[in-house]
RNA sequence: GGGCGCUUAGCUCAGUUGGUUAGAGCAGCUGGCUUACAACCAGCAGGCCGGGGGUUCGAGUCCCUCAGCGCCCA
């Protein structure tokens, strides 16, 4: 066996990928990148060249979490760059050994879909209504959308998002990423469901997830809660309103009046106490006395609470329920009562002044008032209340415009309400101190990124929301009792068997009912809320790994050892599937979690819809090749916001381009006879190039142990374009010897493991040229060929040190000025070149004067001791 | 308001624990078809390393401060 075909694999194994007699090789006349991407993504498929060893034996699993991408969503440049990551790193550790578990979801859950749906098939789901036998969507979405019932709903959800799937399957084909596509998964599908679903009967079987009636963040659109992560600040504008409100029983000198500013008026009938700081002097005396509220004449108290901003307005603010998230920690830690004005559809509700709850002093005028503004939106309210009480004589001033920070569902285009419902929760607030921990065991790439997640830990206000008030998703696998009364017994969940997941209660019968109690006294009705997709997608490890469906996979892959994914959605995906790990497992999901950065555009703006600035990948994959698409992804460094740069992809290409002749040209050498073995390569310039070979082999590879698939690539480039400029250069004239003399021998055995080892450098960035090129001379794939290792180098290299290389290299480049200079031919003889250096690199030079005086077309050479470096070149005349 | 990151050639970016004259690619300019490659090659030019202050024999690098840009959290 060839030493220098055949490298030890990293187990100690001879893994046999270069037989030795490939040779002569078939190399194409004229090699050309077109068709490659086709053509290898469908052998790899036949092959089964990413397939996952399923028996493979956990130490040796490295096991990826790749994001889902949004497959409703339009294919984003995004995509490529992140993904491609990723891919980088899997096929560097498949090189390595490792068994990589990588495989592919989609996530097709929640809204984005659920609208898509309904534009294209101009449906609504009702969830009251029953799943219709042979049902088939409009044959085109008519003026009125067809009212259908959610397990209808749902299947044509899973009819659009297959095809959407397609598209996104063939994008991942077309870039080569390296996953097996036999561990599919979706984040809708059966098994998420199961998962989903099964996960969370446990979280409520152990106390962790909870059923409770409380605020809650509410999109007066979408009409569905909404938890804190999927919340945003927007700055919009806004204005304070000065109210006066009149003092209950003061008299006697003292004040009768105190003034409030309030950003939201409309609220005024809402009101349920002021509050001050407790160490504010100005309202210290008013604490436990009662105020009236303006047109309507509500006694509300006047309470202190040290979240009152003495600095804020006039230092006293009104409580309403619920204005905002502050209203909501006064109301629980006062402990005031709840009126309620805003409804689901965020429309002023009804209200009975003078019954219980609504005592005020004058019932006739606080109806009167009301009827104004009742059944109207909270913008149009604020605009109503405001001139009633300008007429009033109770708002003080004009309203001062400001711009103050609101609370949106980041999909929202109004204000987030609060309401108060009931909903699910997960207890996540009683983890945040061992949520931390978990930050801190977490490796991240790059470390800072951890910032991110530890100050959304610290910042965690409330318990996480998981229902959601939307048709398509995983439902929640419960019901609840009907009473004989009617009413529903919310305390006292009826919960499925495990065995009988997934389920969707809107279809399924508890054991011991029949479908004819649904919603009848004395029989149940189904929680017809969906869960949060986070709910789900923060299973990824779980779903992937098939726990419990096949404990036995799941006990190989998990915990996994990398979660990729873009910084901005560290709060959510990256949380909340630490947290489901905690509860469901004790640990963390991952050892390691890489963050990347984002794509912006061209001009470094980022993209987004509205700005119509989204660039598809598609075209630049059929412009450039995926390869050159690649190389540009993974020049963007770990975390690090990267522009769409199309010149980098041409430089990707060329580099591609430079592959396949450079291999050409080394394969031609290697024709006529068998490839010389490691040991014969003899020659000290040859030595020299092998040593600096060496130093890229090890940075490449403690670079991609780190992460930094960008460095690797940047120091296997560096070298490769030397290599082809200069060494290549330095030896053809020798390559092209007779190669039984041991000079050329030593040559074509150093192009041959320079080649093979540079080849699979470049392999997890260019998998598609490495791979052609390597076809041309090797069974099997480069891409189950083990990664360099100083082992294959020949006994003699010394890693560092290439003094010949480097001296002949500089004094090539004297001579090619000077002809560049003298506006001469590269191939124009120097008829005398002279050398000063040192004595000692002075004998390096001797070492490959031969193969310089060659490349140089040198007809004489001198050489002095001297100082330092000096060459003289003395161009012959032209003829 | 608190925090994180960035600022180096016209552009996009490297620059390790402080250590020769700050690098690369692209773009630009000047040449060259050289039996792997004109989708190529060679060469040249291009920098107050954001501003200011400090530590040090020595700072792009460490500390302080200011400014601009981007982001996270409240």
């Amino acid at each position: 066996m060839d030493s220098t075909a055949t490298p030890p694999g990293p187990d100690g194994t001879s893994r046999s990928t270069l037989p030795a007699t490939a040779l002569p090789p078939d190399v194409p006349d004229r090699p050309t990148l077109d068709g490659i991407e086709a053509k290898w993504a469908a052998r790899w498929e036949e092959a089964g060249t990413y397939r996952f060893d399923r028996f493979a034996a956990p130490e040796r699993v490295f096991a990826i979490d790749t994001p889902p991408p949004t497959v409703s969503g339009s294919l984003h440049v995004g995509h490529v760059f992140s993904y491609t990551h990723t891919d980088a790193v899997a096929r560097y550790r498949r090189m390595r050994g490792d068994e990589v578990f990588y495989p592919m979801g989609w996530d097709d859950n929640g809204l984005p879909t659920e609208r898509r749906v309904q534009q294209y098939f101009g449906v609504r789901c009702d969830p009251s209504l029953r799943r219709q036998a042979g049902f088939s969507p409009p044959e085109s979405p008519g003026k009125e959308p067809v009212p259908i019932s959610r397990p209808d709903f749902v299947e044509l959800c899973e009819r659009l998002t297959a095809r959407d799937e397609q598209a996104f399957e063939h994008l991942w084909r077309t870039l080569g990423l390296s996953v097996d596509w036999g561990h599919t998964y979706s984040t809708v599908g059966e098994r998420a469901q199961r998962t989903s679903q099964r996960a969370f009967l446990r979280l409520v079987k152990n106390g962790h997830a909870y059923l409770a009636e409380a605020p809650t963040l509410w999109d007066v659109d979408f009409q569905t809660a909404v938890s804190q992560a999927e919340m945003e600040d927007r700055e919009v504008p806004g204005a304070y309103h000065r109210l006066r409100f009149q003092l209950a029983g003061g008299a006697g000198g003292r004040a009768t009046w105190v003034e409030i500013e309030t950003t939201r008026p409309e609220l005024l009938p809402a009101c349920v106490a002021l509050v001050a700081h407790p160490d504010d002097e100005r309202y210290r005396p008013l604490f436990g006395t009662e105020a009236l509220t303006p047109l309507f004449g509500v006694r509300v108290p006047i309470v202190a609470h040290p979240l009152a901003e003495p600095d804020k307005g006039s230092g006293i603010a009104m409580v309403c329920t619920f204005g905002d998230v502050t209203d909501v920690v006064w109301w629980r830690d006062l402990e005031l009562p709840t009126r309620t004005l805003l409804g689901r559809d965020g429309r002023l509700g009804a209200v009975e002044w003078g019954e219980a709850g609504w005592e005020c002093t004058n019932p006739e005028s606080a109806t009167r008032a009301y009827s104004t503004i009742q059944g109207r939106t909270a913008a149009q309210a604020r605009k109503l209340i405001v001139e009633m009480l300008a007429s009033s004589a109770s708002l003080i001033g004009d309203p001062r415009p400001i711009v103050h920070a609101v609370k949106f569902y980041e999909r929202g285009e109004r204000p987030l309400e609060i309401v108060s419902s009931r909903q699910w929760y997960i207890r996540t607030l009683d983890l945040r101190d061992r949520l931390a921990e978990r930050g801190k065991e977490l490796h991240w790439h790059p470390p800072y990124m951890e910032h991110r997640y530890q100050s959304w830990v610290e910042g965690l206000s409330s318990d996480w929301n998981v229902s959601r008030q939307r048709f398509f998703g995983v439902p929640f696998p419960l019901w609840y009792p009907v009473s004989a009364d009617g009413s529903v017994d919310y305390d006292h969940p009826i919960l499925p068997a495990e065995d009988q997941l997934p389920m969707d209660p809107s279809d399924a019968v508890p054991d011991g009912y029949n479908e004819d109690q649904r919603g009848a006294p004395g029989g149940f009705i189904g929680d017809p809320d969906v869960m949060d997709t986070w709910a789900t997608s923060s299973l990824t490890p779980q779903i992937a790994g098939r726990f419990e469906d096949d404990p036995d996979l799941f006990a190989r892959v998990f915990p996994m050892n990398l979660r990729p994914q873009s910084h901005e959605i560290i709060r959510t995906w990256l949380f909340s599937t630490i947290v489901r790990s905690e509860l469901a497992h004790g640990c963390l999901p991952w050892s390691d979690a890489a963050i990347s950065g984002w794509v912006l555009d061209p001009d470094r703006k980022k993209m987004s819809k509205s700005k119509g600035n989204v660039v598809t990948p598609l075209p630049l994959l059929q412009t450039h090749g995926a390869d050159a698409v690649r190389y540009w992804a993974a020049s963007g460094r770990p975390g690090v916001d990267t522009a769409v740069d199309e010149g980098q992809m041409k430089v990707g290409r060329r580099l591609a381009i430079k592959v396949l002749n450079a291999s050409r040209f080394v394969l031609s050498r290697l024709a006529d006879s068998e490839v010389p073995a490691a040991a014969a390569i003899s020659e000290p310039l040859d030595l020299a190039m092998l040593s600096r070979l060496a130093v890229v082999v090890s940075e490449a590879t403690s670079a991609f142990d780190d992460l930094d698939y960008a460095r690797a690539l940047q120091v296997t480039e560096a070298f490769f374009w030397s290599f082809c400029d200069d060494y290549l250069e330095l030896v053809k004239a020798r390559s092209y010897d007779d190669p039984s003399l041991a000079g050329p021998a030593s040559a074509r055995g150093a192009l041959a493991l320079a080649l093979s080892v540079q080849l699979r450098l470049l392999a997890p960035f260019l998998p598609f040229v490495t791979e052609e090129v390597w076809s041309w001379w090797h069974e099997g794939s480069v891409h189950r060929s083990p990664w360099p290792d100083l082992a294959e180098m020949p006994a003699a290299t010394t890693p560092g040190d290439a003094t010949v290389l480097d001296i002949a290299t500089e004094i090539l480049g004297a001579i090619r000025r000077e002809k560049s200079g003298s506006k001469r031919s590269m191939r124009a003889p120097v008829a005398r070149l002279v050398v000063v250096d040192s004595p000692d690199r002075l004998a390096s030079l001797a070492e490959a004067e031969g193969d310089l005086r060659e490349a140089g077309g040198v007809v004489e050479m001198l050489t002095r001791p001297g100082p330092h470096l000096e060459v003289t070149v003395e161009l012959a005349d032209e003829v």
